[in-house]
RNA sequence: GGAGAGGUGGCAGAGUGGUCGAAUGCACUGGUCUUGAAAACCAGCGAUCCUUUAUCGGUUCCGUGGGUUCGAAUCCCACCCUCUCCGCCA
């Protein structure tokens, strides 16, 4: 959400730092319900004034054991006013916040013009794609020969977009879940964190998956709950309506959770294989932090993700989303994504995003600033460190050798008793 | 699932229709005192929104949402949550 105030009395700069988006705000009609909730609420609030203070009389003469009746009377009138002035107030307030909540965040400066992920801005690349003296295979192709994914079996007990993993291949991502844990908590400085996997509606509202894209979730109707598509959720509504102190900041947490997704809309895309799953395995950074420090923590959390793809050798680039395909609530987000011999092509592993106030406006979630003594707001951020099913996938295939086996990598084999190839 | 109790400020806890945003204690902040600290004493100490350059002023908030009333923390209704006991259960 948005600052109120700032949307306000700079309605004419957002509506254009928003073009940045492709998307073209409402000015006017904002414009016409302010003005009208200016007035209307002035007037509530003095109509309620002046029934506090009558009643209040009230009070005191009956107190002394006088008549009231004149000034009841008056009340009675006044609150014939107040009660029609209230509810226009409310329809008013309830259609700017619909408004409001319905508005993405405003993009960051550097973040680079465009519409599609074509205009992403390349920031580096790291690595050199691996020369095959074979033709490379792809995961599935790979899973498949070695008997340990197996699509059809996932498609007969739930449906299409799962997966049922044996042996080695389940071993191996339960090796990188905790490869990715360990390596955060214990190098970079995060706290394990384990939290529900259902949440409930104002969680959603609150990081901003709610009110808007709610068909991209699954929902469990009859206890009002949501299915969570990222961890980011129940991590980072654990602030939510809180006030932190100065000391208890940044808040770092690393969390490993099953992510649940409905896919609506991307029906007949990446339907081969592993990439595009209706449930998969991430393990999340989230931080919240004062604000003046959050870019340069946007910058530090990339390369946390970073470092796990370097400890596994995979080949990726860093991409700086252009306006047209950041996210809802972000303000600026950069993608990683891992080398694909199988595909050919970069991949999406990691999202890492700065939401600045966004998410902690909607949630209330502020610190005591030392220097005012008042409640601030917090800057929130998070990345995928790293997309666990992706990371499999992206093992597999940089790591597979001629005759169908795949060499675990090095970093791995702690949690793999020292097996060194997967057959 | 059944029975009971309860949700008030950072915490504990009083308040059952009127001057209550809310006693008191603890915690916290500032001051006096002290070589320093502690103790003692004095003072301060919630959030929200509107108006305003700012101050001043006003609004709203006692789990949540409705209702009754001139007036609700207090009465009524619904819901949510917590605790205790019983049942079931990984």
């Amino acid at each position: 959400m948005l600052d109120p105030h700032t949307l306000r009395s700079e309605l004419d700069d957002i509506a254009v730092a928003l073009n940045k988006r492709n998307m073209t705000l409402d000015t006017s009609s904002i414009q016409e319900l302010e003005d009208k909730r200016k007035i209307i609420q002035t007037k509530t609030e003095e109509l309620q004034s002046l029934r506090n203070s009558k009643s209040k009389e009230i009070g005191q003469l009956k107190s002394k054991g006088e008549d009231a009746q004149g000034v009841m009377n008056e009340v009675a009138t006044i609150k014939a006013q107040l009660d029609e002035s209230e509810s226009e107030l409310n329809e008013i307030q309830l259609s700017l916040n619909d408004i409001l909540i319905g508005i993405p965040n405003i993009p960051h400066v550097s973040v680079p013009e465009g519409s599609t992920e074509d205009d992403n801005e390349e920031v580096r690349k790291w690595g050199e794609p691996k020369d095959f003296d074979f033709e490379p295979k792809d995961h599935v192709d790979l899973g498949e020969a070695l008997g340990l994914i197996d699509f059809e079996t996932a498609t007969k007990i739930t449906s299409s977009r799962f997966v049922v993993m044996h042996g080695g291949i389940a071993k191996l991502h339960r090796a990188l879940i905790q490869f990715m844990l360990d390596t955060h908590s214990e190098e970079h400085g995060y706290s394990e964190i384990n939290v529900p996997y259902l949440v409930n509606a104002d969680s959603c509202m609150g990081t901003g998956q709610l009110p808007k894209f709610e068909e991209d979730l699954f929902h469990i109707k009859e206890h009002g709950l949501y299915l969570i598509p990222t961890a980011e959720i129940p991590v980072t509504n654990t602030v939510r309506g809180e006030i932190l102190s100065d000391a208890e900041l940044p808040k770092k947490y690393i969390c490993h959770t099953p992510c649940f997704r409905s896919e609506a809309g991307s029906y007949g895309k990446d339907t081969r294989g592993m990439i595009r799953q209706h449930q998969f395995e991430k393990v999340e950074m989230v931080q919240m932090v004062k604000p003046d420090t959050s870019y340069d923590v946007l910058e530090e959390l990339l390369g946390h993700a970073e470092a796990i793809l370097q400890k596994l050798e995979l080949p990726y680039r860093v991409v700086n989303l252009c306006g047209g395909d950041l996210g809802f609530s972000s303000a600026k987000t950069y993608d990683i994504e891992v080398w694909l011999p199988g595909q050919n092509t970069y991949r999406e592993i990691s999202s890492c995003s700065n939401f600045e106030a966004f998410q902690a406006r909607r949630m209330k979630a502020r610190w005591r600033n030392p220097e005012t003594n008042k409640p601030e707001l917090l800057h929130t951020l998070n990345g995928s460190g790293l997309a666990v099913g992706r990371t499999l996938i992206a093992v597999m295939e940089n790591y597979q050798n001629e005759d169908g086996n795949i060499t675990i990598p090095e970093v791995l084999r702690q949690y793999m008793n020292n097996q060194t190839v997967i057959s």
